[in-house]
DNA sequence: CTGATATAGTTAGATATCAAATTAAAGGAT
DNA sequence: ATCCTTTAATTTGATATCTAACTATATCAG
């Protein structure tokens, strides 16, 4: 197979990977939460970022700022985090999580354990040891492509 | 790090790679043309498998029926496809490619190449070929835990 | 044959995502 | 100070995707 051939067929299995991770995962979510509303609260519990512009939590997940404000927009009616404007740019605006926020994030981990424990079964650990510093690397070198 | 947050560590990276080649390669289609309607067409030219019922092209992708009629109806309307009623079955339909449908497919193979190249000059050759047969087998078996 | 169950496809309603156009404010150049 | 350019966020309109509910046909059990 060419090296063109075998990027393809990377990017094939990739696309699909992330499919199949993301139905089963976003299946044990609880009602109205999504991947990438988790992603955003999962991000601030990590990170404690503390108050941060969409910019920033669209530029850390690589989407862009319209598809942030469309998520963010959902999250703040159903209070899972709060939105201000920003006092030092009278463009911008100021994302912080809640404590509802937080909650659910814990109850989303929670949920996951299991859809996780099932992959971990049927998954070798070597493999995903193997992968993953492959992958980083994989993807640092196509963000870096982006600019 | 755990066993555990090395495979969400994986999960998360492939969730960005695919992100960030999707919109590449989305960017350079033709008007209209969209990477989920391009694989459709790859398969046909690909595999040749004639007139195929929406459920086989449904499971090839791994996409719900919901999904592939979505996708099949907007390509019959832009007619890269053709359906009709399938004759051993009353409640099913066969779908095939058509010869506008082969000239977009090579419409898109071409415009591919150019991120494809660009991907390959960052891209470190030996990676490609070390990670594909491991994410191959990794498809294989959440593909397996689906069931 | 008839009734229950399974399968193929569609529709409805939701979220995520993008590109392009718009609005408003910040920064820089003269 | 004024104009031009850049940046932050939003809106609009599109496709992809899911689940759940629905229609129609097929299949199987008795």
């Amino acid at each position: 197979m060419s090296d063109r051939a075998s990027l393809f067929a990377l990017f094939n299995e990739i696309a699909i990977i992330n499919q199949l991770a993301n139905t089963a995962f976003a299946s044990v979510l609880p009602a109205g939460m999504t991947l990438a509303q988790f992603g955003v609260l999962n991000h601030f519990v990590r990170l404690d970022p503390g108050a941060v512009p969409p910019k920033d939590l669209a530029s850390a997940f690589q989407v862009t700022r319209a598809t942030m404000t469309s998520t963010l927009t959902r999250m703040e009616r159903s209070e899972l985090v709060e939105i201000v404007p920003n006092p030092d740019d009278g463009r911008g605006k100021l994302v912080s999580i809640t404590a509802e926020g937080r909650e659910m994030r814990e109850q989303c981990i929670m949920r996951l354990q299991e859809p996780m424990k099932e992959a971990e079964q049927v998954v070798d650990v070597e493999e995903v040891e193997t992968l993953l510093p492959h992958l980083t690397s994989l993807r640092s070198k196509l963000d870096n492509l982006r600019d």
